[in-house]
DNA sequence: AACTCCATCAACCGCTGCCGC
DNA sequence: GGCGGCAGCGGTTGATGGAGT
């Protein structure tokens, strides 16, 4: 990590240069704009109500925590890590294996990792937890998914919860990746008629 | 080799329902 | 009944790698 702090500006000529870029993103949905100086990236958390006055510093690389906000307020709110997880934190299987997988957010703060209970919870069902399948879909599989989805819908867990080892998060993407994608096909081969088409709605569970 | 496009999948986000107070 | 916290779910996003040009 490269230390921030070289280069400095101050909220002022801040909104002058770079309100024209905001105005074209979504700025309500977005907690972070990426800006681009002279080749170098900064990631810009976005205090709009504090915007004017923000001191932006710049270097190659900067964290998050490099450029909170430096007034006192709104200091209190928790910064976890996110994206990718890493062996280290894998850590977290052991936890589970002793404690329980219960109370995420004790979990999560127990276990000394800076990651959100939801973030764990997460990781533990769809990575960590034991007698999860790794591997292709069988055709087995595949063929009960499909049957599963006409009869369900999306109810991905549910879905899941008749082939073991399978997450719903792992079904979900097989679904969107290679299902719908088999199924439009098949679709725009035979044209049959939507009356006989059998839907969630109208299959008994 | 360099670039673009696309598929895949892990992880995040927002919403909903449940439960305890 | 209302409220807040939490767990779970499904949609979506973003990083990555492989295929194609």
């Amino acid at each position: 990590m490269v230390a921030a702090g070289d280069l400095k500006w101050y909220g002022f000529a801040w909104c002058a240069l770079f309100k024209p870029l905001l105005a074209t993103r979504n700025v309500c949905k977005l907690k972070e704009c990426d800006l681009w100086f002279d080749g170098a990236i900064c990631t810009l958390p976005l205090f709009t109500p504090s915007l004017p006055h923000y001191s932006l510093s710049l270097s190659l690389s900067l964290s998050l925590s490099d450029m909170a906000p430096k007034s006192s307020e709104g200091l209190a709110k928790k910064v976890y890590n996110k994206g990718a997880w890493t062996s280290e934190e894998d850590k977290l299987a052991q936890y589970i294996e002793v404690h329980g997988a219960k109370k995420w957010k004790t979990i999560a703060t127990k276990s000394g990792l800076n990651r959100c209970g939801k973030s764990c919870r997460l990781r533990w069902l769809n990575y960590l937890r034991p007698n999860i399948k790794r591997g292709n879909i069988t055709d087995e599989e595949e063929d009960l998914i499909l049957r599963l989805h006409k009869l369900l819908g999306n109810r991905w867990s549910l879905i899941a919860g008749r082939l073991p080892g399978r997450t719903d998060n792992e079904i979900k993407n097989y679904w969107n990746s290679h299902l719908s994608r088999k199924i439009n096909q098949k679709g725009k081969m035979t044209t049959t008629s939507p009356a006989q088409e059998s839907t969630p709605e109208n299959c008994r569970l």
